[in-house]
DNA sequence: GTCTATAGAACGATAGAC
DNA sequence: GTCTATCGTTCTATAGAC
């Protein structure tokens, strides 16, 4: 079946990376020879594509509109509480981001689609922020939307390492002190 | 020659991960054989811990002390813009990064012990800056130190994918805005 | 210290039967 | 949709000559 097919790719690729995860052991771990892989994902290049496409679909950071001030950040707390269940898509998003830093890699282009997407979410939550007058003028946008990506990357590794660190704490944390450093009384 | 064999492996796996990086790639990038290679690294794991001990000896983030407040923190601000003079450095840890989360990885120690010294060093900064009256009693230690550690790794992930982001800047910003929210009057 | 030679296994991918 | 069979390649590692 595709279907556990594909989990049983996600998995591997989650615990071991793309590169270390081999047609072979994800045909085992299925439970079907490799050709019977092979009918589902033609190509290994095929599987991760497939991998990504469920990741993005689990992926629940859309671009979503509110008129809340800060409703980006704190949906990301939310997003940060919510993937402390989920330790299969953290590892996945993690080992992905790991190997698809290099250009040539076949995840590449998704991961830079990933952190633009991401970014000017935030970017453009901040500048609506500012016009709304919720949010200071000579607030640094940029370094705030990338600071606010790079704590909720980090802690991921952090988790990963120790689950006992509490990711949706530390973020809400950082993201308090933004507020508190570059939002208005008007909040 | 030894040398050139351990900078064509830093290189490689700087670029593509230690998984995808094969020992007949390093050889031929050495230029010599690989039996020539497996001369000097019998195994592809030995030629990983000499990887990575090269890494620790150019990694300057040593525990240091210092009576100035916060120096920890401006001094990961100061490694922060030196590594954008560093780019394979930069690399090779966020590929190490991203394939040492897995527990049976044979860099998964060396990432545990790395991540141990680094909290540890923030920590013990701010625990002193406490006791010296220069940080708020009631500064969350913890989730500082693990904020801090995120904005570093989390930076470097955005500088690889665009190099004209300024780490050390917005490094700079993050920190000076937990000095405004957790330092005392007499910083 | 570097080489040739080679072992033995695992790799991704394809062809064709059922 | 899953299989057997197999191709050609690449992998890590070892043995032994120079």
């Amino acid at each position: 079946m595709r279907e556990a097919a594909l989990r049983a790719a996600i998995e591997l690729i989650a615990q071991q990376g793309y590169a270390a995860t081999s047609m072979a052991q994800v045909a085992a771990a299925a439970g079907i020879s490799p050709s019977g892989l092979a009918h589902h994902f033609p190509s290994k290049n095929a599987l991760l594509g497939a991998v990504l496409d469920h990741r993005d679909a689990e992926d629940t950071f859309v671009r979503e509109r509110s008129h809340e001030p800060w409703s980006a950040f704190d949906h990301m707390v939310h997003v940060a509480r919510r993937n402390m269940g989920r330790r299969r898509l953290v590892a996945l998003y993690m080992t992905m981001i790991g190997e698809a830093v290099a250009p040539e890699h076949p995840a590449h282009a998704w991961m830079v689609r990933h952190y633009a997407d991401v970014l000017d979410t935030l970017r453009d939550q901040l500048r609506a922020d500012q016009q709304r007058g919720t949010v200071r003028e000579d607030a640094p946008v940029e370094a705030i939307a990338r600071s606010m990506v790079s704590l909720m990357d980090g802690l991921q590794v952090q988790w990963l390492l120790d689950e006992s660190v509490d990711m949706a704490a530390v973020l809400a944390e950082s993201v308090a002190a933004m507020k508190r450093t570059w939002g208005t009384e008007l909040v």
